[in-house]
DNA sequence: CATTGATTTTGACCTAAATCAACCTACCCT
DNA sequence: AGGGTAGGTTGATTTAGGTCAAAATCAATG
């Protein structure tokens, strides 16, 4: 899909991250942060890291050294249940910050894995301790964005706890919805990065069931399936359906 | 139950919270301060303030301003669906801290109540920020703490999304348990602050739900129930039935 | 482009938990 | 002290979603 250069060499600077001039400074953990600051912010912060799909940026176990914000790609967390049985945690896009679970104990409590190539900007977290004690609003920003992980965790549970199958799809096809949005993608067409059986975990449902309530919705005229590809038609009765949850992010 | 002290005019300087002498520091936010970052500590949070069942710390909607750290008491909190469904996000005991939800935005997205007389450390969070700023230890264990509750609402969702009935209930008396344990008080009995109805909601159960799981457990001699009082008769078997997820906190 | 393995859909059937309903119990409150 | 009310138990019945199974579709590979 993507031409890749093939022999050419490659220009270190290049690779650096710069977030003065990436297009999602604004929903990044620089966001707030004035001009001089951000080259402070620049200075400190240029790992630029690819992900390819399938490879995990952590795993449950493994020391915290840095969190990570999502440059391109798309990102799966999951926690385990030592018989095996996998929760899927969330689903991440471009500008979220990953690895906030790892900082309780130093230790990551669950797996992160590209669910297709992806860039990453790692952010070592001593240093972005260090960096947010001699600029406020990188501090303040560092906690609104622990915080709205909070929110959206609690939103989860609201859902799991609370909803029927239809709600929770219809309120799952409405965050990814608007969270296409935010970044300038179309909020009515996308195609799902993961599986059903990926949903189905995140929602507490069995991947049969998802197909079943999938093809329902697209029987009623709600959305159109073809595989992964999803496009929602009557954006204000799924909403309704859902009970118009702003479900978060 | 309590013994109070009628009359007795009340020394003010007794109502400072002062962090250095309460038994809570291990756990609390103060954790891991020296001895004169302690006194710093108390010479900027010093508000004290009591709180009677059924009041509330803060709404869903209501401006942050503080931060409370659970000196004695429990309290519950939870979010409203706005058709009126409530799911309850969480229980708090003494060192838990609070109002981490309202920091993303400046408001509270959460309801929290007490479900028994209590009394709460304010902490101004504008203060705290301030305060964290100067002290790396006490920034440090307040991202730990924050990160504690994302790591801890994993739990949940993964209790919500992948447990039956029998395993959320176990995996529920164990988590109370050990943090009964860790604050000093048996493992093996106690008194629920809430009702059979908050726990189904926190667990995404019906009321009816979780007495007859009561009634089996005690059926089968894993616990001993009298309305709210609960003694753990068979910890193993409890814990291989909640497949012992260390379920956090 | 044929083969293979993963993913998805759909149907038939089953079960855990919800719902509905009746009754019991404890603890306020005047 | 006793009557009211919130909370709790228990049983009968229903149902949403799970489970099992088979077939269809898709995507990756040599």
């Amino acid at each position: 899909m993507k031409l890749q250069p093939k022999s050419m060499p490659i220009d270190v600077s290049n690779l650096k991250t710069i977030c003065s001039t990436c297009s999602l400074h604004e929903l990044c953990l620089p966001a707030e942060l004035s001009q001089s600051e951000l080259d402070l912010f620049d200075r400190v912060f240029d790992r630029r890291r690819p992900v390819k799909r399938g490879d995990y940026l952590y795993r449950a176990g493994s020391a915290l050294h840095s969190l990570f914000a999502i440059r391109a790609g798309f990102v799966k967390s999951s926690v385990m249940h030592e018989d095996g049985r996998e929760q899927v945690a969330g689903f991440h896009m471009a500008g979220d910050l990953l690895g906030l679970d790892g900082i309780s104990t130093s230790q990551h409590t669950c797996d992160t894995v590209a669910l297709e190539d992806s860039e990453m900007c790692e952010i070592p977290f001593m240093s972005l301790e260090k960096l947010s004690r001699e600029i406020p609003s990188l501090q303040h920003h560092f906690h609104r964005m622990m915080s709205r992980e909070i929110v959206r965790d609690h939103g989860v549970m609201l859902l799991l706890g609370s909803m029927r199958a239809e709600e929770r799809l219809a309120a799952f096809l409405l965050s990814l919805s608007q969270r296409f949005a935010a970044r300038g993608y179309s909020p009515t067409e996308f195609h799902l990065r993961m599986t059903r059986e990926e949903v189905g975990s995140y929602l507490g449902l069995k991947l049969e069931t998802i197909s079943r309530v999938l093809s329902r919705f697209q029987e009623e005229g709600l959305i159109e399936v073809r595989n992964k590809y999803i496009k929602i038609i009557k954006l204000e009765d799924l909403r309704e359906l859902a009970s118009q949850r702003g479900c978060s992010t």
